[in-house]
DNA sequence: GTTCATGCAAACACTTTGCAGGTCA
DNA sequence: TGACCTGCAAAGTGTTTGCATGAAC
């Protein structure tokens, strides 16, 4: 299931007109690797992916692409890693959150109306215009947990190394 | 006021001592620096001010003791930004949570007791054991929504340069 | 032929690593 | 002397920029 790549790739194609920009075939090639590869996927993923179809395509169109699509709203840019962000595609997704393995890496996303609801409030009352936020939870997950220090104040990285870190 | 200066000072030679680790000038002036800087620094901030103090101190040294103040839990590290992170000391603080303008790059804090009982919750339901968690809203404060666009649809970067982006 | 987009290489910013020298018991 | 720590320089990583080439109207 491709969760309506189709539709993905009408919107993009009509941002690329909106500002301006040309649906050439490398942008077209990045936004369809950018909405079929897994839900978040680094540049480099991203890069590799496209190649296989476009070998001659380079890094910096995949950044300079990824970039129209964050102004498009179609991804977001997400923090969670030390060196380089995280990408996510935003259409077909409803809005959610993140929690973070920090010895497998796995990421478990949740959602939480009420938690959307005070974020809201909290901006109100500080006349905050919210245009993003991220809110991602770090630590072990099910799995990682048992096998792990299962004290609270332990910190990562004295359980052994983890999948993510170096 | 140093909010306690003195007692996180204790707590850090402590953790050092737990560590393994001497208590040497360079550590310690590092460590004075990081509670008294503003509460959300970079870490050239950190070394420039250490080097006020200590003109003969490394950059190496400072990333090597806030890995250490890391381990101990004394300070966290914020990914807000694209290019390195933002460091922020925990003790003497409440909890709290961000706001961060991308035009004028204002932080402002908050805290919400319900945003972290929903949290826990969600957590829990995931069998997920919360290490640690960074929840941002991204957007325009204030004083920068009136001198900008001020429609929600409208991404950051079409306003004009803002003050951290580059 | 002009305009816009691409892709290479180089530059850049942040962080980590290798290693020789220094400090202190 | 030996253990540990420091600081320089170099390497490593992720991202952006400069510029010549290339494709499309």
């Amino acid at each position: 299931m491709t969760r309506g790549i189709g539709r993905q790739m009408d919107s993009f194609k009509r941002a690329l007109g909106d500002l301006g920009l040309e649906a050439t075939p490398q942008r077209l090639a990045i936004g369809e690797a950018a909405f079929t590869v897994r839900p978040h996927f680094t540049v480099e993923e991203l890069f590799q992916r496209v190649r296989k179809r476009e070998p001659r395509i380079g890094r910096v169109t995949v950044y300079r692409t990824l970039k129209v699509m964050m102004q498009a709203r179609l991804v977001e840019e997400r923090p969670f890693r030390k060196g380089g962000m995280l990408y996510e595609p935003m259409a077909g997704h409803r809005h959610h959150d993140h929690m973070l393995c920090l010895r497998c890496g796995k990421i478990i996303e949740f959602e939480n109306e009420r938690i959307e609801q005070e974020q809201a409030r909290a901006a109100a009352r500080h006349r905050f215009q919210i245009l993003t936020h991220s809110h991602t939870l770090f630590g072990y997950c099910r799995n990682c947990r048992k096998s792990c220090c299962s004290t609270r104040g332990a910190g990562p990285g004295e359980c052994g190394r983890n999948g993510r870190e170096r």
